[in-house]
RNA sequence: GGACGGGUGGGUGAGUGGCUAAAACCAGCAGACUGUAAAUCUGCCGCUCCUUGCGGGCUACGAAGGUUCGAAUCCUUCCCCGUCCA
């Protein structure tokens, strides 16, 4: 075993490593040397890492990179299908699962936090999407004034109402399918206990390098991944006839080179586009993560080899062993 | 050389005598977010002072003058830019 189990409660707690960060602050690389510095094997938590295809654009780590290190949690879906946050929670507990049979440690890569969220301390007992409460809600809204659907949910519900702005159609109408489905007030639902994943303690390592730098860093990642081929990952994805509807043509990069190919809009105009939602993309990141409590900030890069050092040395300290092999 | 059109805050661009520190949008900054989350939404956004108030002061609509109680808005001259005619 490269860690060791906590014995004074009945049920071992098992430890994992959680890898914080916005896009393009190199989570992958950082996952990976601690990988194989501590015997770990790698699960993404990422919402558009696990679709199958769309490789280039998410930033999933090529093979190479990956370094013989097993990742879990990418390409585990269908263009066509729609990830949930929940169907993750449920995805990375059997990939723990069986994480723990093979006492390996789990180093989570994680970009979008709600993931993570429903994953450490769960959701609550809440009803699925429902597709025809959406679109009848929809077609409502667009029958009739602006207000229309908040006035709905304030009758249903006055306390979630209050916390949702008027204009946030997507999440009042997420909370009216709740209070629908549920028959009772998506904020009484909230009171209920969540489930927090039992079993596992997360520490917690938060990437966080300089705005400016970053930015930088998109921009030239953004230009390496148009050069890479990824205009020809689009066009083979479109040919290979997914729905241009389908989730994962929304992503950041993919709706602005589906405009490309359809000559909407020049590819630098794609290039200009795409940097740009990046970066917006990666503030909002920071703006989740920095409310994440427990994590160990680090003030750079995840490829940089000081910031690499630094987390394992903070592993180290925090009772993770390394691995014997490769030391002199 | 002549005729028009135009020069507005980081950008695009509205405004043609007071309600204008100047619409709207974008960018930027900050934030929220329990099954669409690479999504969706909110606030701030000239400088400055304080007793933080629909508060005070300063600077601002190419430049300089002028008219007016009051000008981004009217007049004069000048400087730029675009289109057309020579």
């Amino acid at each position: 075993m490269a860690y060791s189990v906590s014995m004074n409660s009945a049920v071992p707690v098992l430890p994992l490593v959680v890898i914080v960060g916005p896009t393009a602050s190199g989570k992958s690389a950082l996952g990976v040397a601690l990988a194989k510095k501590f015997g770990a094997e790698i699960v993404a938590c990422d919402s558009t890492q696990l679709y199958r295809g769309f490789d280039i654009g998410t930033a999933k780590p090529s093979l190479a990179e990956r370094a013989g290190i097993p990742h879990h949690l990418l390409d585990v879906l269908e263009p066509r299908e729609s990830s949930t946050a929940g169907e993750y929670r449920e995805r990375a507990e059997r990939v723990l699962a069986d994480l723990k049979l093979r006492a390996k440690l789990p180093i989570f890569t994680v970009g979008t936090g709600l993931y993570l969220r429903a994953l450490l301390e769960g959701l609550a007992e809440l009803p699925q999407r429902s597709e025809e409460i959406r679109e009848r809600l929809r077609e409502s809204a667009a029958a009739h004034t602006p207000g229309h659907l908040h006035a709905i949910l304030k009758k249903l519900d006055a306390e979630t109402a209050g916390k949702i702005a008027p204009a946030d159609k997507q999440k009042i109408i997420r909370a009216i399918e709740v209070c629908l489905l549920a028959r009772r007030p998506l904020s009484e639902v909230h009171r209920t206990a969540r489930k927090p994943l039992l079993g596992w303690t997360p520490t917690k390592i938060g990437l966080q390098p300089p705005r400016d730098a970053l930015r930088d860093r998109i921009r030239t990642r953004t230009d390496a991944m148009l050069t890479g081929g990824w205009l020809g990952e689009v066009r083979l994805l479109l040919d290979q006839g997914y729905p241009e509807e389908a989730k994962p043509f929304d992503f950041i990069g993919y709706r602005e080179l589906r405009n490309v190919l359809q000559k909407k809009i020049t590819l630098e105009q794609a290039r200009a586009a795409i940097q740009q939602s990046t970066g917006q993309y990666a503030k909002r990141q920071l703006t989740w993560f920095r409310r994440e409590h427990g994590v160990h900030w680090l003030a750079g890069f995840g490829d940089d080899q000081k910031i690499q050092r630094a987390a394992a040395e903070f592993l180290a300290g925090v009772g993770f062993v390394p691995l014997a092999a490769g030391n002199p």
